[in-house]
This record gives C-alpha cells, structure tokens and sequence, in this order.
DNA sequence: AAAACTGTCAACCGCCTTGCA
DNA sequence: CTGCAAGGCGGTTGACAGTTT
C-alpha cells in the first residue's frame, strides 16, 4: 500500500508554468501569501495546480528577490568551498545551506549548478590543485581546485574544491545562520597553502562536525575558535577516514594530535 | 540544411521531517 | 505516544535550446 498521492494528479495541471498562471500565483500570494497551506492555496488562487507544484513556481522561480541568469566566479567559489565543507556524504548535508550563502539563488538552482557545471569541471580534470591549471580568472587565492588523495595515494578521485583561508576571509559570513541541525557551515576551514605533494593525509568531515558540536566550538565564540584554527590549517575530507590533525581534550579543547603522519607544516 | 548530440534548468517524484490533534 | 497532513528536500526526469557533425 502506497502513500496517498498529495493531491488528486487527474485533475491537476502539470508541466511548464503559462505567464497567466504565474500571474494568477504572484497575485495571489502578494494579496493574501500562503496562508499556511499550499495544498489549500491553488484552490483560493484559482489555479488547477498542486500547492506543491505552486511552493516550487514561487520560491524558485516567482519570488521576487530571485536572481535569475549565470553565477559568478564568485559564487562558484563559495558553492564549492562551502559543499566541501559540509560534505555531501554528511546526512545533514543539504543544498539550502548553501544556497542560503547565496543571496537570490534557490537550493535547486544552487543544485543544477553543481550537477551540470561545477561537478563536471572538477571530474574533467580541469580544476586541480596543480597550480598550472588552474582558472586564472579565480582570484589567487582561491587558486585552490584540485585533486587530493586520501588514504589511496595512486587513486585520481577528484577531491573537493579548497578554498584558501585568505579568499574566504574577503566574503562576509556574518550572515550564516546555523541549520536545523545545529551545525555550522564552515566557511574556509580549510587551507592548502603550503602543501605540496599529493600525498596529504587531511583531518576528516567527522572531526569537522566534532569541532562544530563541540562545547568549545559555539557561535558566540566562533570568531575566537576560527582565529585559532586559522594559524593550524585544518584539511577537510570527503574521503576516507584518516588520523585526524586534531583532536579534542576531555574540556573539548582542541589540540595537534601527534599520531597524525603529515600535518601541514 | 538537417540530424544527432549535448547542456541546461524547470518541474516532478517520493521519501523524510515536522507540527499538531 | 501515535497517526496524519503538510512542508521540505535531494534526486531525477524531460523538454527545449544550442552546438556539432
């Protein structure tokens, strides 16, 4: 037995928007907004739709604060330091977290980019950490594509985006707000400056979220806890497991951990 | 010029989460 | 606590536009 449908699919009306339904929604919500119910609002709205089909028009399409047209460089970078940074392996990973970095862009947008663009780049090869590559339309230091290797020193899997520290520092992050889980974005917490083989040994997503839920690490005091990182160039994985660079101490305080083979220097 | 191929993105699907009775 | 309805989300599809052959 299968979930009951959300709306009656017989008699709604799918496939792309007409302008006179777009009308007919922007008008509507202007007037009256959702009311607290989409599946309700069609109906009011006069419209043969599916109140999800009409949440999806509006908020990614409709809504007047939407930017519509290409991404910048700019935005590339953040998209791709940022889903470094939460990993998309994490279960709390979502594109609206990042999207909401991005002013006027949706989380499906955000996603379409990724999928048919960004993802693409970096699996061609053409976004590396060989300096030799990279887009020299990218500011310096965020000269940071490329391919990492985790435990498989022989393996090509593309690594994810790094943002160098210093091109993070020149976005304005105020505004990050914390997700439902609680946990936090980090910008830029990352920083491959110095290395220089391929054979990095980076401290893992895990550690990553373990600092975030840390006690040590909480919003009042995140430009304390970052300032200190920044000095101590913590690597993030989307890979494998590894030592970890840092570890915490029973007061959550966070230290180098001397087991782990190949700091950075 | 036309067919085949490729890229883009709006829209849909269905699962999971949340809020409420 | 439980069940249901609605909201939210990531993954996927498919139509269309642009490019290549």
């Amino acid at each position: 037995m299968g979930r009951a449908p959300c709306c009656d699919k017989a008699n709604v009306k799918r496939g792309p928007w007409s302008p006179d339904e777009d009308d007919a929604l922007r008008n509507y919500l202007q007037k009256h907004g959702t009311g607290g119910n989409w599946i309700a609002l069609p109906r009011k709205a006069g419209l043969k739709r599916c109140g999800k089909s009409c949440r999806l028009r509006w908020l990614n399409y409709l809504r007047p604060d939407i930017k519509h047209g290409g991404f910048t460089d700019e935005e590339d970078n953040i998209i791709c330091s940022l889903y470094n940074s939460i990993g998309s392996r994490q279960v709390n990973f979502k594109w609206s977290v990042i999207a909401a970095q991005l002013p006027g862009r949706t989380d499906n947008d955000v996603k379409n980019h990724w999928n048919t663009k960004l993802k693409k780049r970096l699996l061609s090869g053409k976004t590396r950490l060989d300096q030799n590559s990279i887009d020299s339309s990218v500011p310096v230091e965020a000269e940071t594509l490329g391919y990492l290797n985790g435990n498989d020193t022989t393996s090509t899997t593309p690594f994810s985006y790094m943002a160098d520290m210093k091109h993070q520092q020149n976005h304005d992050y105020s505004g990050l707000v914390l997700d439902q889980t609680d946990q936090f974005p980090l910008p830029g917490l990352m920083d491959y400056s110095t290395t220089t083989s391929n054979n990095y040994s980076v401290s893992s997503s895990q550690d990553v979220s373990s600092f975030f839920s840390s006690s040590f690490f909480s919003l009042e005091d995140f430009s304390t806890a970052w300032s200190g990182a920044e000095d101590q160039r913590i690597f993030l994985d989307q890979l494998d497991f590894q030592a970890p660079h840092y570890l915490f101490t029973d007061s959550n305080q966070m230290y180098m951990n001397p087991n782990s083979n190949s700091h950075p220097k």
